[in-house]
DNA sequence: ACGAATCGTTGATTTACGTCAAAGTGACTT
DNA sequence: AAGTCACTTTGACGTAAATCAACGATTCGT
């Protein structure tokens, strides 16, 4: 159970205390949403498949994404100021998680430095991949953005041990829009035209990077 | 000097072990480079006065600038991900600062529940302000991005004791509009703007807020 | 399996902000 | 004190991407 949520080199007796804290949570379906904001924070939750964003409204009740979740990946991290979720999320297709209750975490983590090493790097993972995505857009084109986007849910997929050259698109056009500071045309747009230049071939909610060379390149 | 490094809520006895293991660093002069991009991380280090700024940079070698640190600031947190660097940080002026190292800091907070409730709190207040920040900077115009900025550094000088009305920004227009995301011109532009519509009064560095609430209402 | 709703594409037009250019202001050096 | 350099401001102009609009294509709910 431990190696399926939180798949890391952690040693057979460490996996071990982990199972008897973590525990399975209910399926959630497309539109379903696991966490609300202002909620107190009682869960961390490690997706095992699906997809789900996270977004915050502002003073306008519009949506502003701030992350996507995939396989693997640990959601609640930045919860932990105050014991409340700052954001809500959301299933985007049918999901599965395990939920790890953060006190029996806490416990856990004194005594085994292992673990407490590997939250350390993942809470630390994503702040970097917040920082350098915040440098991203505000640096470059359009085009530059949603190659960067392409390449990263790309590599995130590697990552998992799925194909890096085609993949489905769980989250709408207007959510990429939305998450990269783009109009939902800019994004139409530009995917046909990377498909017209041959990078890449779409076909709805699949993408298949024909040109991973050039992509990358655009991406820079 | 743990207090005054780290302050913030810890038992007398808890300062006292972190003293031991907390160092004064050597002053920094302005334009002096604290860290550099792939370096070992063997310490975080706590601003007690002066300012910094953290950038990466791109494959053209210029600089993306990812964030400011003020007094009271953790430097180094996105480092944990595999114990380098990630970026460089550069002292904005005259800079004073403690050095905590990294792994006497990780045996502490095996003993200290309390010392690691904080640290997580540190790293995740970050992620949570990186996060928001995200989507400021996504999905606003330049003045309000701008409007935005100048109210969170005043919050930020208030949270530290100091007067959140008037301030001086230790880093360029340019820093500024790097930052943001904007160029230069329309940094300086917005800030007379904001000046002839009377919401603040600019002279050179020195900013004082005259109409907070305006700016507050500037920068939804 | 059908209609309705959501999502996606394409085109025409507008605009906020970037770029280029040049001059003004302050601040470190000798 | 003078001169250099870095920073800031202001103006004219160009452009990337937003907005507006209308129409296909999928997906969803019954």
């Amino acid at each position: 159970m431990a190696t399926l949520c939180l798949p890391y080199q952690l040693s057979p007796e460490q996996t071990e205390k982990l199972d008897t804290i973590i525990q399975r949570h209910r399926p959630l379906q497309k539109r379903d949403v696991l966490i609300h904001n202002g909620e107190p924070l009682k869960f961390l939750y490690a997706v095992r498949s699906g997809s789900l964003k996270s977004y915050t409204l502002d003073s306008q009740g519009s949506e502003q994404i701030i992350d996507f979740h995939l396989p693997g990946d640990v959601i609640g991290f930045d919860g932990l100021i105050d014991g409340n979720h700052r954001s809500y999320t959301q299933a985007l297709e049918t999901t599965m998680l395990c939920e790890i209750p953060i006190q029996s975490l806490d416990q856990l983590s004194a005594e085994l430095p292992g673990l407490r090493k590997q939250m350390l790097r993942l809470m630390s993972g994503e702040l970097h991949a917040s920082k350098t995505l915040l440098g991203t857009l505000n640096h470059h084109s359009a085009q530059q953005r949603l190659a960067n986007f392409l390449v990263t849910l790309s590599s995130r997929f590697q990552q998992r041990g799925l194909s890096s050259r085609s993949f489905r698109l769980s989250m709408t056009r207007a959510d990429i829009g939305n998450y990269l500071g783009l109009s939902v045309e800019t994004v139409s747009r530009i995917l046909t035209q990377l498909q017209s230049e041959g990078v890449l071939a779409v076909q709805n909610k699949l993408v298949e990077i024909t040109e991973p060379e050039r992509l990358r390149a655009l991406a820079a």
